[in-house]
DNA sequence: CTGTTAGCGCGTTCAA
DNA sequence: TTGAACGCGCTAACAG
């Protein structure tokens, strides 16, 4: 007999894991199974005296309701997948934060999956995702395989690219307007008065660190401004630190420095103070991108861009729970921060 | 009729959310649905023409098992949660980062889980992780409700506390050993020559970071040595400006600080350097604790000690995978860092 | 408002 | 090796 099994079995003989099930709580109570689970079903009818009989056996016995035998039967699980490499990183670690909370206020479960190595994580991301049933992913760093385009909208799973444009038929892409940002840093550091004006970029960077880029480069072109471009490196401290060294390094040592990211721009000012004795805003001016906690630091004071990280959030989440969203594509405006890393002028642009 | 409901039913007119099943692919490869089952489990005895018949349905289908459905069946979700707050704080991402990249490794899957804000949440969120039978909770930040022991034990739920020591049974407490690092602190500050020794700390500090005050407050006394107190604001950043210029306000201006975090210490720097004038190692000896990335900018070159993360998560893991593991309280050695924030003779501690 | 019944998708027996 | 039947814990639908 499988029926009974579990209770003929002494507890500790038994090789399943035990837990308090709504029939113990049931038959704790006196009433039927129905009542517990209806109990702590929202919005299902049951009248007080029930309710109160399962809710004070229930704390008795320590039940809670199994979410994923729930899920099961409702085919909600409620888990939304946060995907990501380099999650320790200032930014990165920030938007998750974040990203986490507010899925936690919407009461959603969030489960983090981290892809830090090879590229090929993504797409493993992806498959376990799926089959956890997850109501959405949101893709916080590399491209998934468009491949799985279909079985992530034939198993109703909703997908989420953030600072990324790729082909990905039912996916929200969305993310700063970061070409608009290259031009309004190079805007700044002109008015500025920067003479010399260099880019700092990583070797690896992102799609949406190219974009910067491009912005910056193609608006140096329209105002007819050369620009002395630095790349390699990985997107971090220590690229910023080499890129610094290299860029000040030179005869035509640059006065105004475009960091695609803060922290590179974190690294140009160390060089530019531990290794030159030069001071921003003073001697150099450095604009970055992100608006990383460390960007409002005393020793760095970074004029920067921040991102819309609320926006970008709000909108995720609005799309996550609408029924059957269609491809779209938001570009949000990154807010210029000033701080005092760039030489006086301070005119707000625009 | 149930159970024909599903297949009756127009997909568009279905108000379920669709997703393929193990039937699905056992009508398409022309197998019974339990063959689909044992094909998607490792060590199950499939013949090797079915066995890729299968496969080649389930590609074709984009069929995935569902975990939701077979940890319900085999009482083992595979998720683990992660319980922090403040995780867009250097060292909480760091750790983060590592302990959701090895519990992948070890094959399982990480619930993340956001405790910013009002201590209430920790307790809700052990609750969220039991009724997600979570295998195991580790705890980051923050004390469980002791209350709560029984219901994680009743639900096979392993626990684990990092950095804090608390009575809850069943429980893997672990974190480096503070006391024995404050008490390095002071040794350090005195073989470097400082005469008037300082202790910068922030007010809300957690309880490993009150052994780390302990113990450097102790070896002072037993010193016989004076220690200049500050305790004040978060465990930030900005704290650690604000400990720093009372600090350097001082008539009597120490020379040697120990802060109970990197954070602090590189506020600290910060005031030295940007409202003093004053120079690390040469003017201020400073101690930090965490050997955040930071730590290692060279704006800092932060003396500290690194919390022992790698032993840490995998005592955790080895803790996690153990049948019934007994209740156990682990210290591990902080590994003392030699950068230069502390005046010249470097002589290694032991 | 309550209890009975069916089924969510899966893995695990048992008997062939 | 395969298929049939059962149950994991739960909720939705049905009937009273």
């Amino acid at each position: 007999m499988y029926k009974n099994q579990r209770n003929l079995m002494s507890e500790k003989v038994s090789s399943r894991k035990q837990q308090v099930r709504a029939e113990d709580v049931a038959r704790h109570a006196g009433v039927s199974r129905v009542s517990v689970s209806r109990t702590f079903t929202p919005g299902a009818s049951v009248s007080a005296a029930t309710r109160a009989k399962v809710l004070k056996s229930a704390e008795i016995l320590g039940y809670r309701v199994n979410r994923l035998a729930s899920s099961l039967n409702r085919s909600e699980s409620g888990i939304v997948a946060l995907i990501a490499a380099e999650i320790d990183t200032p930014h990165r670690s920030a938007m998750i934060a974040e990203l986490s909370d507010k899925l936690q206020a919407a009461g959603k479960v969030t489960m983090l999956i981290n892809t830090s190595g090879y590229e090929e994580r993504v797409k493993d991301a992806l498959l376990q995702a799926i089959s956890f049933r997850t109501e959405a992913a949101i893709i916080l760093s590399g491209a998934p395989d468009p491949s799985l385009a279909d079985t992530c909208f034939s198993n109703g799973m909703k997908l989420v690219l953030i600072n990324r444009e790729e082909d990905f038929p039912g996916s929200l892409q969305i993310g700063p307007d970061n070409r608009a940002a290259g031009k309004t840093a190079l805007k700044a550091l002109l008015r500025a008065g920067c003479k010399r004006i260099a880019l700092a970029n990583s070797a690896n960077a992102t799609w949406s660190i190219l974009e910067r880029q491009k912005g910056f480069v193609d608006a140096a072109d329209e105002a007819g401004v050369e620009v002395l471009s630095e790349v390699g490196g990985l997107t971090s401290y220590q690229a910023g630190l080499e890129l610094g060294t290299a860029l000040l390094d030179r005869e035509d040592r640059p006065d105004g420095i475009f960091c695609t990211t803060d922290l590179i721009a974190c690294g140009v000012i160390d060089a530019a103070r531990q290794r030159f004795g030069l001071r921003t805003p003073d001697d150099l001016s450095v604009i970055g991108f992100d608006d990383i906690a460390q960007a409002e630091w005393e020793g760095y004071d970074l004029t920067t861009f921040a991102q819309p990280t609320d926006q970008i959030i709000e909108k995720c989440l609005e799309w996550c729970t609408t029924e059957q969203p269609e491809t779209e594509t938001v570009k949000l405006p990154a807010k210029f921060v000033w701080r005092n890393s760039v030489q006086k002028a301070r005119i707000p642009l625009k």
